[in-house]
DNA sequence: ATGGCCTGCAACGCAGGA
């Protein structure tokens, strides 16, 4: 089983990327974040003719979480429980033995500012979700833009990133909490090369320069990631003309 | 270089991203 999670920045800007993603890797279920679109507005019939069902959790202009899949997902969830947000970043569906989320983590903006306070009340509400649902769900996979730089290793530049969002230590606690639960950061299963990032700058040619952070994961519960074989982060697309400014990550797992 | 970009929405600049 092939699970992937893609920030694309806008469906709509980036659906010919995404269709042609799709029929080179062909992941059995992608995960996808920042949509920018309406439920109504998702292209749901351009990935049904490449075989892929979708289930959207959209909103207008912003945000906007989206899970694609070679099979029907069931259970399907918007949300985080009794969490009230108006928000769309966290969708929840079943493919067989296995439970996916696709998450959209707050970006925070500034470590002064309400936005950071949100992500901080966010990160708590979505780690109580988590701890019922790894009750539930012994395989269990977050895969999302998560917003937060997991260890320096993760910074192009640590020492200019340190106390900025993305990288401040109340974020990496935050972050650290969900793997308290009992969940696993893939990519780090595996050797990995150094400098290996998920998202750089639009400006001042910071993919050209490799200057990155990796704030796309996928966290695997520790019975999903004990059967997980395999997690990179392709950066080919952050390469394709007009890109997003996310690569994708992909994940394999010995199961159907 | 302290800089640099992109998207949606609604209009011709803004909010928001990271």
């Amino acid at each position: 089983m092939k699970v992937a999670t893609w920030n694309v920045n806008s469906i709509k800007v980036r659906l010919e990327h995404v269709l042609a993603w799709l029929d080179r890797e062909q992941p059995d279920v992608l995960a996808l974040q920042e949509i920018k679109t309406r439920d109504d507005d998702f292209p749901a019939d351009a990935l049904r003719a490449r075989g892929y069902a979708s289930a959207v959790s959209g909103q207008a202009g912003y945000n906007g979480v989206a899970l694609v899949s070679r099979i029907e997902p069931s259970d399907v969830t918007h949300g985080i429980g009794g969490y009230v947000d108006e928000q769309k970043r966290v969708l929840g569906a079943t493919f067989g033995t296995l439970r996916v989320y696709s998450l959209y983590v707050p970006n925070g903006e500034r470590p002064e500012s309400d936005k950071y306070r949100y992500k901080l009340g966010w990160f708590a509400a979505l780690r109580n979700l988590l701890a019922a649902e790894l009750r539930r769900h012994p395989r269990l996979l977050l895969a999302g833009d998560f917003n937060v730089a997991p260890e320096d290793r993760d910074v192009y530049d640590p020492a200019a990133w340190q106390g900025h969002v993305l990288c401040t230590p109340e974020e990496r606690a935050a972050l650290a909490s969900l793997v308290e639960l009992g969940l696993r950061d893939t990519f780090r299963l595996f050797d990995q090369p150094p400098a290996t990032y998920s998202w750089w700058d639009y400006r001042a040619g910071m993919y050209r320069r490799n200057r990155g952070l990796r704030i796309d994961l996928m966290l695997a519960s520790r019975e999903l990631s004990q059967i997980c074989t395999s997690c990179r982060i392709d950066r080919e697309p952050r390469g394709w003309e007009r890109p997003s400014d996310h690569a994708p990550v992909v994940a394999e797992f010995a199961t159907t």
